[in-house]
DNA sequence: ATCGGCTATGTTATCGTCAACACGGATGCT
DNA sequence: AGCATCCGTGTTGACGATAACATAGCCGAT
């Protein structure tokens, strides 16, 4: 920086404004200024303004596991906006312990301005003291709290609109391959579901609960098959996927002798075999919503917000009207 | 940092001395420092010990996406490796344009004291000035370079198992259904699957490329299945889960009718319709060489390493002997 | 007894940046 | 003309940590 101001001829302080974009610089001095950064190629030393300033520019993401392919969806959906709004992302995840105040401190640590948590068991977030590493926070698919912004898809209409299709299809009841207790994203399904059931004065079946891995919904559909199920709306496509494995195993057709229906719309959803109707989430503007939040949070102090982004149901091939 | 020392009776110097674990202190005064430490819950500042080292503990991850599930592996992986080792990490990926020294420049702005290039286009990482940037650099999946380290699968033995192992069943010949040709990857898996065809005297058909996606291999899979394969070897599990749909829609049984074989062992592939037979890439182990390859780098200078991964066949039941 | 060498600790200067304040000159108002 | 303002710029010190050097006390060897 001393030498970019020596080349300029102006002092280490003009320097830092035209960098930091002050406008009480002179257009002429800024454009010598300019000059001289590029043919030095000076690049701003980040520690020495976090340092300085206290702002890292930098946000955390804690995420359990990227085996699921929604999460990993939301990272590089995440990582995106945040590159777009000037932040470094640094990604955490957590143990097999779930311990969400260990990656708090770990990211406290590092100096983080904020962190987004990914779809974390509601019950962790709320027990990690979050006051204590002093983060600021935007968590995504958890229930409303003040003491941090909220993002989350809307899942419970987006099951809604699964179920009623399925119901228009003319079948009797849905039957549910519902997520993990613990997750928020499962809990608003399972609502929306239920809802949907209640609404149409249709009798609900119990829950069957896997835990997001094909492997499970494979295992969980066949309690689902001996009751005698002919619609199943699963909390997630790759649960479908285990879902289609088994009625196919059972001897038994999709759409023809049950329909399915998953939830996220994953890339490889559209060549599940048949191609799985599913509820599309826009991961995109999940994250973009999220850093936005975050990001404004930073720098405007804007208060914690609590946002919903909308569903849309794509019809594919693995839903069919009810024999009658 | 004063007030541990105030508190400890000792110098800022002999705090500092504790928290690197230098072994030039008395016992009883780290412990006396510790508690203090403790006591006040102090934190070292990350930023500020940049500033006078050098060193951010921090690397970053260039990632062209995070939409093929392989990479996203791989980012928990290299997470996960990290975190044990003390550093952060930090992601990028790459825009639409895939332009790799942008990122390059964007982690050298950001300070990190290397990085890990997943699986890039050769030539981009070529390209794009190493030096410039003057960053520490890892490759993975990449061919061997000394101006860095290189980590890889072996892809090459991984394919011709799985070409081996069909053949073994009574093929007459494997079809190979390939990744980009830009990919590294890619082109290894198809020399292997190339030397194995030569090396058992057998026909070598033409070759058929995707990009990775179920879409690309569902697509692919028409031409495959109109030169009459009996077996096809895709390069990675996506895009023999296109060719699997493609295959039923054409009236063809896995493995009646034709075998298929993917690459990369991905969690769903077990649930695939039929379990889908696969070669196994140790992601965890790719990860963890890739971390350590780059943080010996850094901590040891130790030189550019290469080193390669090994596969494992797993036979599922989208594979059979040919008819006779 | 002297001295070199070791151990445990303290002192000083510095990393690169920016906030706060200072200052000279131009402008506008009365 | 005199005074208050504003503008563009410079000067100084501090953010928190550590490297390099300095020091005091102790040991054993000559």
């Amino acid at each position: 920086m001393a030498d970019v101001a020596e080349r300029a001829g102006v002092s280490g302080q003009t320097v830092s404004r035209v960098v930091n974009a002050s406008p009480r610089v002179d257009p002429e001095t800024r454009a010598r200024v300019e000059a001289a950064m590029t043919d030095l190629g000076y690049r701003p030393h980040r520690a020495a303004r976090a340092l300085r300033t206290g702002r890292t520019q930098t946000i955390g993401l804690v995420v359990s596991t990227l085996a699921s392919v929604g999460n990993s969806r939301m990272l590089q959906a995440v990582a995106d906006a945040a590159a777009t709004r000037g932040y470094a992302l640094t990604v955490v995840t957590l143990g097999a312990d779930g311990d969400v105040a260990a990656a708090f401190e770990r990211l406290a640590e590092q100096g983080v301005d904020g962190a987004i948590v990914l779809n974390e068991a509601t019950a962790r977030v709320r027990g990690a003291d979050v006051g204590a590493a002093g983060l600021r926070l935007v968590v995504v698919d958890s229930p409303r709290d003040d003491r941090f912004g909220v993002v989350e898809t809307d899942h419970a209409g987006g099951a809604r609109s699964a179920v009623a299709y399925l119901l228009g299809l003319g079948h009797a009841t849905v039957h549910h391959l519902g997520g993990p207790e613990a997750s928020f994203a499962a809990a608003e399904r399972e609502r929306g579901w239920r809802d949907a059931l209640s609404a149409a004065g249709v009798a609900v079946p119990p829950v069957v609960r896997g835990d997001w891995t094909s492997a499970s919904g494979f295992a969980a559909a066949s309690v689902l098959l001996e009751s005698g199920a002919t619609a199943v709306f699963a909390a997630n496509d790759q649960m479908a996927l285990g879902v289609l494995r088994a009625v196919a195993e059972s001897g038994r057709a999709v759409p023809g002798d049950v329909s399915v229906v998953g939830f996220d719309d994953v890339a490889d959803a559209a060549d599940y075999r048949p191609p799985l109707t599913t509820v599309r989430q826009d991961f995109d503007a999940l994250g973009a919503r999220a850093v936005a939040a975050l990001v404004d949070g930073i720098e405007v102090g804007t208060p914690a917000a609590f946002e919903t982004v909308p569903t849309r149901l794509v019809v594919r091939e693995s839903t069919a009207p009810a024999r009658v």
